[in-house]
RNA sequence: GGGCCUAUAGCUCAGUUGGUUAGAGCGCACGCCUGAUAAGCGUGAGGUGAGUGGUUCAAUUCCACUUAGGCCCA
């Protein structure tokens, strides 16, 4: 029976614990930073020095998923990181709660009391809509761990910020950008409304499919018309009703166009479209001849022809959407009637024509058709083209996909109506704008690219709505002389009443409660007024947050170090923040903006609910804990689109197992060691091992590393660096091979102290730098550290590299004494196979070396043992190399040969040493342990 | 259809100005340990670098196209 020998151990002894239960454990360190207020903590700090990120608004509709959560996270990363760094760095969470999404839900929700309710209620609706969604959205947020001034948000509804949005819209107004004009909107006749793009489904509609001639009139000399029946561009259209508005024709710059003999005259098609059309026009194939020779679109450009019967000259134009899927590769265009006509049209200053009323009805100025119906019509329009013989064909009734209005289920029409919009040429916002993207740091790089391109290219910002919930077009129209009132006085009127009772004013209140006392129109002297009833984009509501939050409030400044957002605000907040605060400060609202990715499957695919593959945060979180949506925010790059499946899931608890088992070692390990020497500016190079140092060297390449990782928003660097390091500089090398130190030599010796000491300097360094990302996780092994320090790691400055302990010749001294190692456990390994062995401690490693290798190891010939973690090791230059040695493919001067040890194993160290049983007070432990074990 | 972007082992990532057998960790398999123990250690097997073509003495790295995928438009 031998003694147990455990308790004259030092082993590990640490409260905390292994399993991390952090769906617990997070609720608890929530309460923690709430009570002891640390984000407020944070706060205080010189704000000369401050890094501000602004927060883009979430909508406030629904439950955060988990695009919601890697925004937030990876902001909230930021944040940390320079607060910690010794920025005054605020965060101030926002929601953007106007718009049409909530609107609809309101609307669904009321369902057939929706007549009967009024803007009034329902904007009381919408409002309280909002709020409850930001409440969910807000306790969602805050138990990912996101540090922020949670209770003192903004809202773009809060009246102050709707008194803003009048605001910067009145500058934009007086400072001329603000004009009305035309553009086509999905509109349903029955409703009598304009509906945005989610308002309109698409269902099988049967529409009249006709081709009609356009006789040319002018060819500008590319060719000689055929003098009796005409030469004619041929189009094909399914909407005979938007023929009146017809303006031009179509045609692709790149393809080719011949003229085709026909009964009917010649006709000019895409080439690789004639035969398809001459078939369902119902010629045979010898009714029709192509013509030789033929023109690219874009050489046949201003081509003028003649409306079939209305006396208007139509010119060929040029568009890169004309397509050769269906049709004859020339598109009728109608400017008032489509979205990319209207584009076009945009292009060769087109009117905007459509003289079709609200109810859709044709206007008078549609001769033999005013007051019909317009999809009435096609059928008297049809007629009509048979008549002038402007028809190919029969017209045949196709089955196709068209818009239908959600509410009342009918087809919808596109019709030009009267919009607000910015203009992006006045005061050259356009070329302000593109010189702003220029300045600005994006990234990635290719950011600018993106928003440059759109913006170059992009149409004036349509900014009117015809909707109920959001910020009113606060313009009065005189009834009498149609003027808009453009008067400083009255727009601040305005503004201060919105900042008083919010935008709901402009509708409660009349004109004449609106206006001052009296007020006549300063052109024609009326004082009858209206009011306009079109509410603004939402876009420009949290586009001008540069200026209802960070420049007015006190916490904040303008413009902001950082956007944060993913790739789709190019299109959105990027660019209207941008074009709000150029247009009225002349400059970008940010320095720098950060875009990511979106979150897919595991395939790479994007969720739906269809394809049934998605994950939510909620769900994440309740199973494994808000840390492990962290870690994995972390872990992949997010410049791309960000992956995440059950597997993945899998191999970051795994992660953060190990990274936790790492701390936990070091904590147990400095249990009984007093912080107050732990200082490592009080200690010598001497009084540490040389493992230790070149444990200290590493870790200020750790730090180093990590802190680069930061500075450039490269997190998933610093977790594979601090993971790297866990796993194998430490677990695998230092850790394993200091255990014999930290256990088995007396506890308060210099060589356990020197470990404990460079333990404790690695864990505080550690914790810090894993606290942006494991924030729960570094506060919770925070308050396990012995010693006097900051209440929270948060409140601990982040690490810097120590350039007196960085010791390059060590580094690669010692990196070759790694790869001894590595041949060294290979050739424990065989052994260990063939059962010669078990552990490595029953070994006697012998080392078969040449000159060099000899040199280079010899200084080290007494810590092999300790560096193998074998009982002995002996070192023999090259001479005699037995051969059943194993030998290194990498090193081609070393041979090693496993014996078993010598001796006996202690009992308490484990070691087998010749010093076992040679003891008779002890005779069970090598001499080492006895001489601990006798005081 | 257009603009921007992505594609390296089962997973997450490295790969320096194109240059020897493409790396790491995890996972997996096998084994050791039982004094980090719902832990720790070791060894090993995994890659036609999405595909095709081109430039080059030489391409994962440059170019083109194709395929798959993402965002934004249409």
């Amino acid at each position: 029976m031998t003694t147990d020998y455990k308790n004259t151990l030092n082993l590990p002894n640490t409260a905390f614990p292994m399993k991390a239960n952090l769906a617990q454990k997070e609720i608890e360190l929530l309460a923690f930073w709430e009570q002891k207020q640390i984000y407020r903590e944070m706060q205080k700090k010189d704000r000369k020095k401050s890094y501000i990120l602004h927060d883009g608004p979430p909508y406030a509709n629904g439950n955060i998923h988990l695009g919601h959560a890697l925004n937030k996270i990876l902001k909230d990363m930021i944040v940390k990181y320079k607060s910690m760094r010794g920025y005054y760095s605020p965060y101030v969470p926002g929601w953007d709660c106007h718009g049409l999404p909530i609107e609809h839900q309101v609307d669904k929700n009321l369902g057939a009391k929706k007549e009967g309710a009024s803007v009034i209620e329902k904007r009381k609706l919408c409002r309280a809509y909002a709020s409850k969604f930001l409440d969910i959205q807000r306790e969602e947020f805050k138990r990912l761990g996101v540090f922020g001034d949670w209770a003192d948000s903004y809202i773009t509804m809060a009246f102050s910020y709707e008194a803003s949005i009048v605001r910067e819209f009145n500058t934009f107004v007086q400072r001329g950008y603000v004009y009305k004009g035309k553009k086509p909107v999905h509109w349903c006749p029955t409703c009598v409304t304009a509906l945005a793009e989610a308002e309109v489904e698409y269902a099988d509609k049967e529409s009249p499919s006709i081709y009609v001639k356009f006789r040319v009139k002018n060819p500008k000399g590319k060719f000689t018309p055929d003098p009796a029946k005409g030469t004619h561009f041929v189009i094909w259209t399914t909407t005979p009703w938007t023929l009146p508005a017809n303006l031009a024709l179509a045609l692709h710059p790149k393809f080719i166009y011949r003229i085709v003999q026909t009964p009917d005259g010649e006709l000019i098609l895409a080439q690789d479209l004639i035969k398809d059309c001459m078939e369902k026009i119902g010629y045979k194939e010898n009714d029709y001849t192509i013509t030789a020779g033929g023109w690219s679109g874009a050489e046949i450009e201003g081509i003028v022809c003649r409306h079939p019967w209305i006396d208007r000259e139509v010119k060929t134009i040029l568009g890169e959407h004309v397509t050769l899927e269906q049709g004859t590769g020339v598109v009728h265009t109608a400017p008032g009637h489509g979205e990319e006509d209207y584009e076009m049209g945009l292009k060769y200053g087109l009117d905007v024509y459509a003289p079709v009323d609200k109810k859709g009805n044709f206007t008078d100025e549609v001769e033999g058709f005013a007051g019909h119906n317009v999809f009435k019509a096609n059928q008297g329009i049809i007629n009509k083209l048979k008549e002038l013989h402007a028809i190919l064909g029969s017209p045949e009734n196709i089955t196709h996909s068209y818009p239908h209005c959600w509410r009342c289920k009918r087809p919808v029409l596109f019709r030009a109506t009267e919009q607000w919009f910015i203009s992006m040429e006045k005061n050259s916002l356009r070329a302000q704008a593109l010189e702003e993207i220029k300045k600005t740091a994006w990234i990635p790089q290719w950011g600018m690219d993106r928003i440059y391109g759109m913006v170059e290219n992009r149409p004036d910002w349509c900014i009117s709505r015809q909707r109920s919930w959001g910020v009113p077009i606060a313009l009065f129209q005189c009834k009498k002389c149609k003027d808009f009132i453009n008067d400083k006085r009255v727009m601040d009127r305005i503004e201060q009443e919105v900042a008083k009772a919010g935008a709901d004013v402009w509708f409660e209140k009349t004109e004449a409660g609106l206006l001052p006392e009296g007020y006549k129109c300063s052109r024609c002297g009326s004082q009858e007024f209206s009011k306009e009833m079109d509410i603004l984009d939402v876009w420009f509501d949290s586009g001008v947050s540069h200026a209802a939050v960070m420049e007015a409030d006190q916490r904040l400044s303008s413009p902001a170090d950082l956007y944060l957002e993913g790739s789709d605000q190019h299109r959105g907040w990027f660019q209207s923040s941008l074009l709000t605060s150029v247009g009225t400060r002349n400059r970008a609202p940010y320095q720098a903006v950060l875009t990511h990715g979106f979150v897919v499957d595991g395939q790479g695919k994007k969720m739906s609910k269809s394809l049934g593959n998605v994950i939510s945060p909620q769900e994440i979180t309740k199973k494994h804990g808000a840390e492990i949506l962290r870690l994995w925010t972390s872990s992949a790059d997010y410049r791309e689109d960000m992956r995440i499946s059950n597997e993945i899931i899998a191999r970051l608890v795994e992660a953060y197992r190990k990274i936790r088992n790492t701390c936990r070692f070091l904590l147990g390990n400095i249990n009984d060691l007093d912080p107050s020497i732990a200082d490592l500016d009080k200690f010598r190079r001497e009084d540490f091992l040389e493992i230790d140092r070149y444990a200290l060297s590493r870790l200020q390449g750790l730090i180093k590393k990590v802190s680069n990782a930061y500075e450039t928003f490269a997190f998933h660097e610093v977790y594979h660096s601090i993971y790297q390091f866990c796993v194998i500089d430490m677990s695998s090398f230092y850790l394993d091979i200091l255990k014999d130190r930290l256990y088995t030599f007396k506890s308060d010796s210099r060589g356990r102290r020197a470990a404990q000491v460079v333990l404790y300097n690695i864990l505080i360094s550690l914790t810090k730098m894993l606290a942006p990302i494991l924030s729960f996780t570094a506060e919770e092994i925070w308050r396990h550290i012995p010693g006097k320090k900051e209440d929270s790691v948060f409140l601990s400055a982040f690490p810097r590299v120590n350039p007196g302990l960085i010791d390059s010749d060590l580094e690669g001294k010692w990196e070759n004494l790694s790869k001894i190692r590595d041949e060294v456990n290979k050739a424990l390994e065989i052994k260990r196979q063939e059962k010669f062995i078990g552990n490595a401690l029953e070994a006697r490693v012998v080392l078969y070396v040449g000159d060099q290798l000899y040199r280079s190891l010899n200084e080290y010939k007494n810590f092999l043992p300790t560096l193998f973690i074998v009982s002995s090791a002996e070192l023999i230059k090259d001479e005699n190399i037995p051969e059943a040695a194993y030998r290194s493919p990498e090193l081609k001067d070393l041979a090693i040969i496993i014996e078993k040890a010598e001796g006996n194993k202690c009992q308490r160290c484990w070691n087998w040493d010749v010093t076992v049983r040679k003891n008779e007070k002890f005779p069970e432990l090598c001499k080492k342990c006895c001489e601990v074990i006798a005081k």
